[in-house]
DNA sequence: AAGGTATTTCGAAGTTTATCGAAAGGTGTT
DNA sequence: AACACCTTTCGATAAACTTCGAAATACCTT
């Protein structure tokens, strides 16, 4: 075992994404880029009371997968990319040792310009 | 949206990694490699009762993550590399329309031997 | 400081999930 | 066919999660 609280922290994760509707938050503010959303737009464009929204956001928070920021009285939620990177890395750990050609067919489904820049 | 079933798979392969157990399990069986491991040698190995883990293993391979296939009594488990990919590749989608700097950063994190075959 | 807006916390209800022993399902051996 | 082995299914209990209205908190405006 590589790291052991890691762990602990992916299952939170994890957990925090295995929701519809934070699943549904959570690439929503991906797309939204580093401005993120505001969360009363967040429940509005889920259909989702404030209060439940709250606590969902909450939950993504503490798992690190989200941040807030408070502006007046409005207070914006964009995606934690740090804590994105660190599970999609813990989950493609230690996947090449056992065969690495399965990492090579992984790196190459992932749909981001970066991996393609060269072509469409 | 772009695909709203695939949403639904991900909210259920998301849970079922969303375990320490299972995930635990999950990466157990990505080390392993292609051969992957035997049931009963996955629940001694976690220390977890045949039943509680065969529970486990069913959630696991109905989310699309792990295959089962009987050897005579043995049930070989391991991982199934699309289920992976796909889940992968679904919670990056996206990303990069809203901060391409953001996913440069996320592909050289990756830990996997595909992505540095020049160095350490 | 009073009032209005944005958001969170609290509390209670219903729903889902986790656990594991007992029993059942397959599979090979004698 | 009876037995032993490996694994799953069943069933019941305990624990955790989800939901959302009401109340509380934080902030701005007047």
């Amino acid at each position: 075992m590589k790291d052991i609280s890691t762990q602990v922290w992916a299952v939170d994760a994890l957990g925090a994404l295995a929701h519809e509707t934070r699943l549904a938050v959570f690439r929503m503010l991906v797309k939204a880029g580093p401005d993120g959303m505001i969360a009363g737009a967040i429940a509005e464009q889920q259909r989702v009371p404030p209060s439940t929204m709250s606590h969902h956001l909450g939950m993504l928070e503490r798992a690190g997968l989200v941040a807030s920021e408070r502006e007046s009285r409005l207070i914006h939620y964009r995606t934690d990319y740090l804590g994105m990177r660190r599970l999609l890395a813990f989950l493609m750990q230690d996947c090449c040792q056992g065969a690495p050609e399965m990492c090579a067919d992984l790196t190459s489904e992932l749909s981001c310009a970066a991996f393609q820049p060269h072509d469409a």
